[in-house]
DNA sequence: TAGCTAATTAGCTGATTAGGAGAATAAAAA
DNA sequence: TTTTTATTCTCCTAATCAGCTAATTAGCTA
């Protein structure tokens, strides 16, 4: 599977966008990070395992905690994909062009 | 399901990507739109379906042909999405966010 | 060492998906 | 009316996915 195909697969169950929000705000446990939501451990520790396929999530070693991290690369990736067919929801998209272009 | 999620599935798959890709340029019957793939006419159709459950596409219908159309505003919703996390890989985002702002 | 906590793995179920083949529908053309 | 063209529908298989429970690994602590 391609690097775009994993991103956008991952990004599309609303769990996992929940994720990626609680992680922008820093880095989280696994166990923090399900304790919002109504689902066992394994299934929250399934969905990582699905971003960090789409590098969307990297995991490191604290004793024995595996703090996670937002890895924004593929998210860019994805921006700049959708990003091209901006011309087609926004008439005034020149100004936007032209800064992007810089 | 909800519009963000139907949205990034139907955008994780390369065919539909291209197929987007080629609705960008104008309006196209499904045969045309079938002619690059080394796939059978009803799997692109299957694929269509996905595209317009997401409301990615429409289609018309001109004689025997149902020629499709791209629609962005699902496309603007997920950009906007992504756009959210922006900060985590453009250091520089500040020109960026006061722009958008406007 | 034993016991505790954090997290993952294995294996199950039910639902969905991507692909195919072939039949069916709908409109145009002969 | 018959034929052709465009597209979809129905059914099939193999694979994947989201959720669960139970068992396992890894590391800390007493």
């Amino acid at each position: 599977m391609d690097q775009l195909s994993l991103t956008f697969h991952a990004l599309a169950d609303p769990t996992r966008r929940a994720i990626l929000a609680r992680l922008a705000q820093g880095e989280v446990t696994v166990n923090e990070l399900a304790e919002p939501f109504e689902l066992r451990l394994p299934t929250v520790s399934k969905h990582l395992k699905v971003l960090q396929r789409a590098s969307l999530v990297s995991q490191t070693r604290r004793a024995q905690w595996r703090p996670c991290r937002l890895e924004p690369a593929p998210l860019k990736e994805a921006a700049e994909w959708v990003w091209d067919y901006r011309a087609f929801w926004d008439e005034s998209f020149d100004r936007l062009d032209e800064f992007l272009i810089r």
